[in-house]
This record gives C-alpha cells, structure tokens and sequence, in this order.
DNA sequence: GTAGGGTTAG
C-alpha cells in the first residue's frame, strides 16, 4: 500500500522506513518523507533509524540532493556520530557554507573541539567563506579547548571584517574569552561592543563572579538599570543571585528576589534553587528551608542543596535526616548528594554513618566513588585523631589523593599538634598545589605550636624563595545593603577609628572573660604588644568591629573571609559573640562558623 | 527551504 502525506506525519519513524523499502513511491513523496523522517531522528536522537533513512536515501538517489545531504549530516551529528556524519560530508562534490556549518556543528556537539577548528580551517582553504553562524560556532570551538591564543589567532582576521558586529558573534566571542580566561580581551570586547542584549550582560556578569569580582558583577546591575535595560530571563537573575550568594550579601540578594517576584520572571527550579541557595550561603538556613519547602516541583538537585546548605551551616543532624527523607520520598541521591552527606557525616561526628554510606556506595548503589568522597573519608579519619590511618588510607587510595585530601590531613595535624605526619602532608600539597599558599602557612603554624620557631621560620623562608604569596585576608560585611571590604594590613574605612576604639573596648571585657591573644599567630617578629596590635587589625575583627558599631544590639553579626578563618580571630569571634550576646557568622573559604554564646558550629575544628 | 549566542541549581 502507498503512503500518504498524512501517513509520514503519523506513523512511527520505523513504519514508514519500511514501507518505502517495500515499494517505491513517487520521488516528491519520497524527498518529503526523507526530509521529515530526518527531522524526527535527529529529534529522538535515533541512531538506528537515521542509518537506515542513509541507505534508503543512496537507494532512491535523494542522497543526491545537497539539501537533503547536509540534513543528513547534522541527523549523524545529533545522534552522535560524528564518524558518519563526516563520511557524508565527504561525498558532497560541492559542499557549501551549510555543509561545513553542519559538519562543524556535529563535532562541535559530539565534544570535538578540535575537530570542529581543523575543519574551519579545510572549509577556507577550499574557498568555502565562513559566514557568522560558522563563526560563531568556532569561537564555541575555541572556547571547549580553552586556548586563548587560538582564540586571538582565529579572531584577528576577522578583526578587519564586519563579521564581529553580529550581535551572536560578538556574544559568542565574549564568551570564549570569558572560557578561556583572557579576562582582559573579555572585558575590552564587553566595553567595545556597539550595543549590548541580555546575553552579553549575563556573559559578562558570569564572568566577573568566575573570576571572584562578584561585587563589580553587582555594580553592573546598576550600569544596567542606569541603561533603562530589562532584564527578562530567569537565568540573568539567577547569576545575580549567584553573586549575591557568593559575597553573603543578603540584604542585596533580598532585593533582587522582591524585585525577581516583581520582575513577572517565571521562577522556574533552577532560578528558585539558586535562591535557595543563595540564603544558605548567607547563613540564612531557615529562609532557605522555607524556600525548599515552597519548591514545587523539587528533585535531587533541590534536595541535595537543603542538604548541604544544612551540612555547611553546622546542622548536620538536619541535613541526615532530610537526606534519608529524601530516599523516602524515593528521590535517586547521585554523587554530588553523597559528596555533601559524607560532609555532614564527617563534621557531624557521624563515623559509623559515614563510613556506612563510603562503603555501601559503589557495590549497593552503583555510584563510583569519585576524590571528593575520598576527601571527605580522609577527612573523618583524620578529624578523629587517627592520622596514621588517614596518612595510610591516602597512600592507598585506588584514584591518586587530590591537593584537597591532603589538606585535609594537613589541617588535622594543626588540630592535633601533629608535626612529623604534618610534614608529609605538607610535601604533597606543596607537590600538588605549588601555588597555593595555605599549605605553607598551615605547617608554619604546625612547627611554631610545637616550639619549633627555626623550622616555622624555615617554612616562611621557602615560601619566599619559591614566590608564592599569601592571599591578603579579605573579609567583607554587608551593612543597609552596602558591602564593606577590609583587607588585611591596608585597612582604610572611614569608621575605621571608631571600628578600633570599639575592639579595644570589647577586648577588655574579652579578657576579663579569659580571652588570651593568641600571639602565636602573628609570624612576624615583633614585641608581644605589637602582635596584639597586629591582631586586631586582622580583617575579620575589623568587620566584626563594625557591624557591632553599626548595628543595634542583637543583630546577627555576618562576615565573609577570603580565606580560612585564624585561630585568635576564631577564640575571639566566639567570646565576642558571648560577651556582647550576638549571633556572629563568619563564612570562611571552607566552611560556616555559626558562633553563639561564646560556642561555634564548627566544634573548634576547622 | 537547512545553521549560530548565555549551561544558568547541589
């Protein structure tokens, strides 16, 4: 029986396929039915059925059409075969700028980047020239093998050209400077843009939180207030939100959610889990709650985020018990949930849980473990004290232990006074990390606790000799909505006297309550009384001094440091938050402390 | 007649 027209719109792609195998059909019919049954392959993403619409295709000559050709190649290129759609391609006697664009476009999807570039340059040297959708698509190319040089070398011809005043290639290019880290091209090629729409400015906000400036990615949001720009997609807000979240500025992200309510924004989940998460980074882990019970439609994304925004808060028991609500729920916990349980488990104290789930995840679950949840196991053992085993157990591990594992050991072995294991942790993070500067600084302090001040002094030397720096501590407070940044030693705020009256203050009746400076902290050779100086002008007392200034009495007192939190500021932070009866937090680069009466969540350990 | 941009939530 013939088909009709109405019969290749309905039947399944299989019934059709076989019925035009069966008997031939007039050649309009056919070309249509190709052209149709093309589309619902690349659509289903069906392999099977697009190779045999290939052989049907050489067998009724249609094949023969460039037209149908090329759809045949971006079906491959949607069914992942790449391998396919190339030996299509390669038939063409005269490909045109489609041909390439499909051919390009299939490996480009099939993570082929390199591919993808090879044939951008073959197209040109068969005279073939690239329009802006294939430009666009090669700086997409460019940006999958994160080589900005490529970029530079395949952008500056074009440079000539009017190529880059299509508003796509210029976005695209925006954002392949954005991938490749050339944050100066990045922000030059913003600024050079002849006009800007929602996908530039989310481009360039993403960019700016990469790169930790999420406080100029908000001073952006009033650059674009001040243009008149609307902002209409949920995913500009929820890279704003992001910024927030990353800063703990909550007043601004309290803001920006009225103003994403009252924006008529479809709140889809992933706005409304970026807000979520955006309270528990702010230490707001009720709102967060509420939002997580408000969440519709949730899934293991929603829940795994309540889970560690709990964990990172210092509620672990809370964060347990809605992960095993969640399994009861039957949502499907992955990897990433189990990361953020064996955090909860380990922090919590939870050995036997924690090793339960460590154990029980790859033959019971079928979860591969991967090194976060080897760090967390370091991370139990080492806590516990057993740092032998924890040294053991990293030694042993079927994957190679990553930088962050033996942190893990590093920061113990400073918890409990642990110098030789220290030592070898240290090598390997010094090994691993050679730029980082926190290795160097735990195992200083590892060597001065113990007394010995010449290997303290020895490690500082190294550092030195090898040029690594230590990052400035950083920390910022956000009061009536505006962010105050103090960074260490260069700490200019114009309440800055008042700021220090108030810790001189606050540090007398601290001591009456038995708080000892911890002058061990200070690295530098100075007088006793020098180094109590230098302690309060750490950032994070600076902060803190402020917001008791600028705040009324038993206001939550949040801070956000760029690095780890240091022990006196932590004993301090903690007799603050007693003497003065404040909720003090201070998210570091790790973790939440929640102090309250002169107690942290983090149980001292950190 | 075919094709291109923000991966955004843990």
């Amino acid at each position: 029986m013939l088909l009709t027209r109405h019969d290749v719109e309905r039947l399944p792609v299989k019934d059709v396929l076989a019925a035009l195998q069966r008997q031939p059909h007039p050649p309009g019919l056919v070309r249509e039915a190709v052209e149709l049954l093309l589309h619902r392959c690349a659509a289903e993403r069906a392999l099977p059925q697009a190779h045999q619409l290939h052989a049907l295709m050489l067998a009724t000559g249609a094949l023969r059409s460039r037209y149908l050709s090329n759809k045949l190649v971006q079906a491959y290129g949607q069914c992942g075969d790449v391998e396919s759609a190339h030996a299509v391609f390669a038939c063409q006697p005269d490909p045109n700028v489609f041909s390439w664009m499909m051919l390009i476009s299939a490996c480009l999807r099939n993570a082929l980047p390199r591919a993808a570039l090879g044939h951008y340059r073959a197209m040109q040297l068969r005279g073939c020239h690239p329009d802006a959708h294939v430009v666009s698509a090669i700086f997409c190319a460019v940006a999958d093998t994160a080589n900005l040089e490529l970029g530079r070398s395949i952008t500056a011809p074009l440079a000539s050209t009017a190529m880059l005043h299509d508003p796509v290639v210029a976005n695209s290019l925006l954002n392949m400077y954005r991938r490749c880290g050339g944050m100066d091209d990045f922000e030059r090629a913003f600024w050079a843009m002849p006009s800007r729409d929602e996908v530039s400015w989310t481009t360039m906000l993403a960019g700016r939180i990469q790169c930790g400036r999420e406080a100029s990615a908000l001073e952006l949001l009033r650059v674009m207030d001040q243009d008149g720009f609307r902002i209409t997609s949920a995913l500009t807000f929820a890279t704003l939100v992001d910024a927030c979240g990353n800063l703990s500025a909550i007043a601004q992200g309290r803001h920006l959610h009225d103003r994403i309510i009252t924006s008529g924004v479809c709140i889809d989940v992933v706005l409304h889990t970026a807000l979520l998460n955006m309270y528990a980074k702010c230490g707001r882990v009720d709102e967060a709650r509420e939002l997580f019970d408000q969440t519709l439609e949730p899934n293991n994304i929603t829940f795994s985020s309540m889970v560690v925004a709990y964990a990172r808060n210092g509620h672990f028991g809370d964060a347990l018990k809605l992960f095993w609500s969640m399994e009861q729920d039957g949502y499907k916990p992955d990897s990433v949930t189990f990361t953020h349980v064996l955090y909860a488990c380990s922090h919590g104290g939870f050995v036997d849980q924690a090793w339960h789930y460590f154990t029980t995840l790859e033959p019971d679950r079928g979860i591969p473990l991967v090194a976060e949840h080897f760090g967390c196991a370091v991370d139990l053992l080492a806590r516990a004290g057993w740092l032998a085993d924890a040294e053991k157990f990293l030694n042993r591990m079927p994957i190679p232990p990553d930088s962050v594992s033996w942190m893990s050991l590093l920061q113990a072995c400073r918890i409990h006074r642990n110098v030789e294991i220290g030592a070898r942790a240290a090598e390997h993070v010094f090994r691993l990390a050679p730029h980082r500067a926190g290795p160097y600084s735990l195992l200083s302090n590892i060597y001065s606790d113990a007394g010995k001040w010449d290997m303290a002094a020895k490690v500082q030397k190294l550092m030195r000799d090898r040029g690594i720096k230590k990052p400035g501590g950083r920390s910022w407070i956000e009061i009536n909505g505006k962010t105050s940044e103090f960074i260490v030693g260069d700490s200019w705020h114009p309440d800055l006297v008042q700021i220090c009256q108030e810790i001189q203050r606050v540090s007398k009746v601290m001591k009456e309550h038995g708080y000892v400076p911890d002058t061990k902290q200070v690295l530098h050779d100075a007088e006793e009384e020098e180094k109590e100086d230098i302690l309060y002008f750490h950032s994070e007392k600076l902060a803190i001094g402020l917001g008791l200034i600028k705040t009324p009495p038993k206001t939550t007192i949040s801070i956000v440091k760029n690095i780890r939190v240091c022990p006196d500021c932590h004993t301090a932070a903690k007799v603050i938050s007693k003497v003065t009866e404040r909720k003090i937090v201070i998210r570091d680069i790790n973790l939440f402390h929640h102090m309250e009466d002169g107690k942290c969540s983090c149980r001292d350990y950190w």
